[in-house]
DNA sequence: GTATTTCTGTGATTGCAATCAAATTTTTAT
DNA sequence: ATAAAAATTTGATTGCAATCACAGAAATAC
């Protein structure tokens, strides 16, 4: 195992716990007897860490890289419902209830995790019932989240939904440089398009326009600049049709 | 207050309790006491039980009727987003973190309706953690049907939606009869297409079509009994083209 | 660095659902 | 019961995005 120089070995375990709110309101030492009782595992690019159907019985904590989940929809397509990355969590349902995984887990760039059996996170859950609250505050800014992207979805117009998903993605995968935002992205178009429901060409295509506009610059098929985000909040908020 | 011809005026007070999962796990006793605390209140159809931008801080429970929740969208449209009826609840977003309501609450009927203030519920939580995993059981629930949702909108075919719509609504308003299941609509022609993201017109079309093939027959405006479920959920899961 | 493969962009066409416009049914009020 | 209002259905047209087809670019392998 690799030692951190700065604090030793143990500072590993703990890194992902710093990384999630659930244990935000536990003491160092607490923490400490935590990080005994975590797993941890890698892996790479396009493997999957567990199936539609599968009856993982871990909580999972992406501790770096990212990951997307999804479901195959009943005319074969993949449809992501969510990109996970650093310091995010999910199997917990698995944890609680006896249900089967509802979706797929792919690893989209070489990722490290860690986990918490069922038992040990029961355990866990017993010495500190503050947990079960900072988990609903969780699960309920998952559900707004999830709310939002209903109603977008619910909305018409595709470029409101791809403006607000370069804005989602800005905020999570954007570094500031000198011309704006610099946003590595997770998804390739085709991730994109499963993401949002649409076809590959209309993602290439709104992405042009956007260009066109002089909105964003595509910057290879990895990255994309965004140079002026009001335009693109008003595209993602306001009427459609301007 | 009206009195109960079984256990008196308490009876009134435990019913919601009954019929919500998160209280299952507790005694009589202890449902006698929160019983105390809980507040009741009526609605007319039509009425609003807080609005998007409010700050509700009660846990609410439906005893009886139904209500929709809903935000309006960027071009103005209603996006409804959940129908809570009988046993559901909703605000306790508001009870933990200190957000603002995401959406508006208006009855769809006469509703009845049971709360706890923030207070009182904290309380609760802090007197039985064992609530806060029902809370947390309940929410992966809701999650679970956004997520099918969500999967769902992805899907391009309109047909597919509409099917699930009417198999929902199915379960959880439909009554048995001779020739198949008399669903009683929770939502106009207009509520399903702003349920659904679609137009008005369109959910008549696609009803029309289900009529014309046996599946349905449309009975006024407030229900429809399904005919062939089989037929339906083929519909609503497989293939879009036959 | 070249070849191979995978991913992405662009044009042409098609199809489905939105929109507009009445007509008709259902519900509500009196 | 009748009138008025509201909701729904139906038809005609339009527009946007899916699909098909292929060209070009990027990533990967050798």
């Amino acid at each position: 195992m690799e030692k951190c120089d700065v604090c030793g070995a143990q500072c590993l375990h703990k890194l992902c716990m710093h990384k999630v709110p659930i244990f935000s309101s536990l003491s160092q030492d607490d923490l400490t007897h935590i990080a005994s009782i975590i797993r941890h595992k890698k892996y790479q690019k396009g493997e999957t860490l567990f199936s539609e159907g599968n009856r993982p019985d871990a909580l999972v904590i992406v501790n770096e890289g990212s990951v997307k989940a999804f479901k195959i929809t009943s005319d074969g397509r993949e449809q992501i419902l969510y990109v996970f990355s650093e310091g995010d969590f999910f199997g917990e349902r698995n944890l609680f209830g006896r249900q089967v995984s509802a979706y797929t887990v792919e690893a989209l760039e070489p990722v490290k995790t860690c986990s918490f059996t069922k038992e040990s996170f029961h355990e866990l859950l017993h010495a500190y019932p503050e947990i079960a609250i900072k988990i609903i505050e969780e699960l309920e800014e998952r559900i707004s989240r999830m709310e939002s992207a209903l109603q977008s979805m619910g909305v018409r117009s595709i470029d409101n939904r791809i403006s607000a998903l370069l804005l989602d993605f800005a905020e999570k995968y954007g570094t500031s440089v000198p011309d704006g935002t610099l946003i590595h992205l997770p998804l390739s178009r085709e991730g994109m398009a499963n993401y949002l429901g649409v076809a590959r060409e209309t993602v290439s295509r709104k992405l042009g326009l956007l260009e066109n506009e002089g909105i964003i610059r595509s910057n290879g098929n990895k990255s994309i600049l965004l140079l002026d985000r009001s335009m693109l909040e008003a595209s993602a908020g306001k009427s459609a049709d301007f």
